[in-house]
DNA sequence: GCTTGGATGTCGGAA
DNA sequence: TTCCGACGTCCAAGC
């Protein structure tokens, strides 16, 4: 595997090396003292200190301070990098179109530039996502309730799609909103939207119940469901230690 | 500046790096062959490829593959990093507590290994947030309509804080809910909710008007507005160029 | 391209 | 600590 490192170079070097990294689509690192302005949908600008510039041939380019997951600046994927020598300063631009958005981080100093060759591996599986809780709902359907039947996933409404739609064991349609973890007013306003628009769709006076299967909630929300008179029902979190199942084919 | 830089280090010799690296607070970058497992709120499981590990010293960790600006796992800020060599691989393991979660990046080979000694900087200054609309609202009322009057900010409702409460030049009280981009259905929702709060705690049959201020709307936020009986009023969107102010204290 | 809703969202402020 | 909403959210899927 390639991996190119240079030493506090001079910006003459960094640039040359910086574009030739490019061109090989490489995965870039520059460590060193630097400002950085942006400028786009929201402005910032961010005075002198030590950061990790990190670009990557896909062209997001990632601004990190010694602190935090999220980038202090940052350009998303389909930006284009380009490098340059200004005012004794190296300047590392990256811009993107729609919305127009420009980075640029000056060095004065670099400490440290890295190209490495990279080729995608295998990608990431997610267990224990929204996706996951659909599924246990589907093969178990008294997680809802007793004589709950699910007829449909992502039914189609004026409001959006519907996670699962089913009837109880009266008949009464049921509208349930899933979440992997515990829910505030914005699900509680989600599922009331939707209890809405199949009660709009169904209007020959049939009661149409909403279910909030969620690990818990909280006492607004839970106020908010009241007053719609909507059902929060306890589901158990979704654990790491799941069992994925069998059969599971991407 | 100090860069500690290690070429395709043996196992062991990477992990005393690491170990003086952690002990002296360095902001860490390790690029090699490695599989990913994370187990947490969630759960995931990445194969062997090429990926750029940054462990910060403040508890962040990192693992980036060439595209994305997000990272394809982390860990959050708070977390322990520790190595060790096991199974004739390099472990390095980021922990934390509540909730517990694990990540650990398992390299078969390291191409290099980066210390960095790092002090923060200035922080950054974000221009045009929805903080910067209220003020121009409290500036300009008209923004709203012709006659408002705001009369508080972050006025408090069972709902949550109202951004504007005001009256219209008839003495009808407003909820005014402020966004600084194109609006959908949550916000049109959140309104809502926060009406309705007003509604009920002046029970006196006063109606409350509701206005969301933002840029543009959706088909669906729209028709969700109309539904509830409130109001979207545009505003020109935040510019990067805007002014900031004089006498703009923080 | 726009819209919609999930996410290991993250982050900061307030109670 | 939990709750709540903003965010340059990012991101994928659907249209």
């Amino acid at each position: 595997m390639t991996a190119t490192t240079l030493h506090e170079p001079a910006h003459r070097e960094a640039l040359w090396e910086l574009e030739s990294a490019f061109d090989r689509g490489d995965l870039v690192t520059l460590f060193g003292t630097c400002t950085v302005e942006y400028d786009g949908r929201a402005a910032s600008s961010l005075g002198p200190g030590a950061r990790l510039l990190v670009l990557k041939p896909d062209g997001s380019a990632l601004v990190h301070t010694d602190e935090g997951r999220t980038p202090v600046n940052w350009q998303p994927p389909g930006s284009e990098h380009r490098a340059a020598v200004r005012d004794g300063r190296l300047r590392v631009r990256s811009v993107r179109e729609s919305p127009d958005e420009t980075l640029d981080v000056w060095f004065t100093a670099v400490d440290q530039l890295a190209a490495y060759g990279v080729t995608g591996g295998r990608a990431v599986e997610v267990i224990g996502s929204e996706a996951d809780l659909k599924e246990r709902v589907l093969e178990d359907p008294t997680l809802v309730e007793e004589g709950f039947e699910p007829l449909a996933t992502e039914r189609e409404t004026d409001a959006g799609p519907i996670d699962v739609f089913g009837r109880d064991d009266a008949g009464r349609p049921v509208v349930v909103e899933l979440k992997r973890r515990r829910v505030g007013p914005d699900a509680a306003g989600q599922l009331a939207r939707y209890v809405g628009a199949v009660d709009r769709e169904e209007p020959d006076g049939t009661a149409v119940r909403g279910v909030l299967l969620a690990p818990s909630i909280t006492d607004r929300a839970r106020d908010l469901l009241a007053d719609e008179g909507l059902e929060h029902v306890a589901v158990e979190p979704p654990t790491g230690a799941d069992e994925g199942g069998s059969g599971g084919d991407t």
